[in-house]
DNA sequence: CTTGTAATCGGAGTGCGCTCCGGTTAGTGT
DNA sequence: ACACTAACCGGAGCGCACTCCGATTACAAG
């Protein structure tokens, strides 16, 4: 299945695509230099997207205005949608803030049902917010949006709320991935330019749906 | 420069990446040697899957094998995703006309929410048989899936069947997109390499996504 | 300071999807 | 038959994501 080098190493800065929580306790620090060059490769590639837009983020182009190697860029981010996944890094971690410690209702105090709206309310705005980016990451690869780290807490999150909201019997895993697959970017894309359909109708969607579902 | 592009053309053969339906017949019939050339493409590509895998479906090599130009291929088929997605046809062609016009409960004569169930676990299971090929397919290009024929059909079915089974008021065609997309191929396999789910998972869960209102 | 070594760097190289456009061929009017 | 045109063909070439591996450097032990 996966005939895959012995050791392509998982980056040792960055396990996944994206450190997706707080970490606890690194083990190894950061030398000086790759750090130095971490933040050289993220700030070029944003002065880059603010002055050409996502479409124009090419790695070879990021390299050279961050002055290093393609090849150190994709020793830290492992690909281009690592790269821009890592871009999103900031807003994502307010965002998760938000939905594991904020107020209630998308921070606990709340129903987990009234909290499952909350953060597929949030999500969706989140996505329409930074949508040029978010679906360049999705598209960059085959699978990133679900290998992202991001993808797992949110993931996560849902299996959490959802198993409190359910008596048992239905897969709260499925149904966490069920819900979140209307909030790809490249569907949302599609809904746009096919069907005419706004952020709007999507979040109106999904409350059908919850009604459906959890109602 | 007058490079004139009068038309970015719309595949005369075959629109898109693949003919959706019966396709009324409104074009001029195919040129001989584009048939000919379009047979020894697709054999050449069947071919070299059953010998090498989906992995090895290069372009060029399918050019090479069929004894024709790269840019043929891509004026019959697009992009590779077309490629790939034109060789699932005649098995997409099987599918639609079960769900069109054959027994029920599957094909007309049984109650719309009993279809729709019906039509998941069919899809379900189509999406099973020949999982190789249709995630190749889905990867191959960003927005493949949602671009292509067969999910404009299935969405189009969804959407009749959603409509004679509920009152209005939710929205069909965020519905039908929100039931097809825990079936793409690249969630599936997702979900079974980093949470060990089975297909059998994703029927089961989509029953209970449909049991609550649909009893 | 010197040496050892493991992490890091960099950029030429590779593979592949896709485009471009001059040459060729099939089908039609005369 | 013959010219004419629109569709078709092919393969060199391009852009870009990603890899490889020898040179370099940070850091610690002696």
């Amino acid at each position: 299945m996966d005939s895959r080098r012995p050791a392509p190493p998982p980056p040792s800065g960055a396990p996944g695509p994206l450190t997706p929580l707080p970490l606890a306790g690194r083990t190894a620090p950061e030398r000086a230099d790759a750090a130095r060059n971490r933040r050289r490769i993220l700030d070029a590639a944003s002065r880059i997207v603010a002055r050409h837009g996502v479409r124009e983020l090419t790695v070879d182009l990021v390299a050279g205005e961050a002055g290093i190697g393609v090849g150190t860029i994709y020793r830290r981010f492992g690909d281009r949608a690592g790269l821009i996944f890592a871009l999103l890094d900031e807003h994502e971690h307010r965002f998760q803030r938000d939905f594991l410690a904020g107020p209630p209702p998308l921070g606990p105090g709340a129903e987990p049902v009234a909290r499952v709206r909350a953060f597929l309310h949030a999500l969706a705005d989140r996505v329409t917010a930074q949508f040029e980016l978010i679906l360049a990451a999705e598209s960059s690869a085959p699978g990133a949006r679900y290998r992202s780290g991001p993808y797992a807490v949110h993931h996560t999150h849902l299996v959490t709320l959802l198993t409190q909201a359910r008596p048992p019997g239905a897969d709260a895993r499925f149904l966490a991935d069920a819900l979140l697959a209307p909030l790809s970017a490249l569907l949302m894309d599609h809904q746009r330019k096919a069907r005419g359909m706004t952020a709007q109708d999507v979040k109106t969607g999904l409350d059908d749906l919850l009604r459906w579902s959890l109602g």
